[in-house]
DNA sequence: TATTTTCTAGTACAATTGTACTAGAAAATA
DNA sequence: TATTTTCTAGTACAATTGTACTAGAAAATA
């Protein structure tokens, strides 16, 4: 591995554990053993750092996008997707948890942000709108409500890590069944009862799924 | 206004505007006009600001909560207790703004957050069984949906804000609404139909409140 | 092999920041 | 009025941090 991706590898793990703000471009040096000169060469600036994470995260999040099937809709592949996304946010975490300094002192990476929310809202309403003509969701959710659901899932999915760094203690497995559950959650009372069969099947077997 | 109470409103204006590792004591002394010794003479650590401010935050709080008419049972006055919290939220968007940050530098904030947390949804817990007993909610919620349903209400509660600063360009009433929707319109779907009506009234007179 | 490019360590330094300390003004109290 | 307490400004300084720069090693290329 190069030194390079070394740097980033160890950034983005010491980044996760103590928030970017709390690392030193020296404390980086210091867990990898290089020297400081060592750094500089490949990074002018501490900045680069974060925005080539932030790209590296979106890139992760593009291809499970694209891979979404969308012929059949159900709820599972919802389910499933969340799932990949969440292992995805968990890898990034220091982005989530220093969410507001982050894109405060990033314009740049604000702006990528934004621009991504935008695509992705429009996506998640034509899901759930197929959704409903498939009869996935019940057909009577009124264009309020269903906005009020596509916000939360947003605010959510920014700010589950933060939740889970401050108060939940059990394995990955665990926490990634009780975030998914918070997230997903919010559907249960709005899905047709064949679909609502396949969402508490979903969270049974992925509970067996558990390793000891 | 004694000095030491000017320099803990122009911190807490500061924190809020620039998030709280942005603002240096310098900046709160130059807004202010007094000098770093001055400042020095009435706080000796930084810290020590934060500390104050987060401990306004609870009492405000719970000064709140102590207020509940807990006789009778009404969607209004879950509302309302929630659009009075927001504001306090609001006045103190700097904790919320730099959540993860703040508890992981100051451990004596962390422990009094993680001891009213549990007070809290306890309190949270009590009352949406009330709800159920005097039919404001259905009595057929899974226990483990009552649950999720609370555990939501703690991660927006915690979040709104940040999604707020971030997302919503609107006036300070209309922010309000948005977020007072999002953050409460999760109890919509298990509300039996009075109490439904009575949250949708709620929401018609918060809009027409509304200050030009 | 000779030359060029890539990489690494080490040093230096400016900028930032919090806070300790001193001197004396202003206010309160005896 | 004399004395004590509270408050303010100003200076000094240590600690931290990011990054520029130099010298030379190591690797790649001609």
């Amino acid at each position: 591995m190069k030194t390079k991706d070394k740097i980033l590898r160890t950034a983005l793990q010491l980044f996760n554990e103590q928030g970017f703000r709390t690392v030193t471009v020296e404390n980086i040096c210091e867990d990898l053993g290089i020297s400081k000169g060592n750094f500089n060469y490949h990074f002018r600036k501490k900045e680069s750092l974060i925005e080539l994470l932030y790209d590296s995260m979106v890139e992760e999040v593009n291809e499970l996008i694209s891979a979404i099937p969308f012929e059949d809709a159900k709820v599972s592949y919802f389910l499933q997707t969340h799932q990949a996304l969440f292992h995805i946010q968990a890898k990034y975490r220091f982005f989530f948890l220093n969410f507001f300094e982050i894109l405060n002192h990033y314009p740049a990476i604000k702006e990528k942000y934004l621009q991504r929310y935008e695509l992705e809202k429009n996506f998640a309403h034509q899901s759930l709108k197929v959704y409903m003509e498939k009869g996935v969701l019940r057909k009577d959710i009124r264009v309020e409500e269903l906005d009020r659901i596509i916000d939360v899932g947003y605010v959510l999915n920014n700010s589950w890590a933060v939740d889970a760094e401050i108060h939940f203690s059990g394995n990955e497995h665990q926490k990634m069944i009780h975030y998914l559950k918070l997230c997903c959650g919010r559907l249960e009372p709005y899905l047709s009862p064949s679909a609502k069969k396949e969402y508490l099947a979903y969270f049974d077997r992925l509970q067996k799924e558990m390793p000891v």
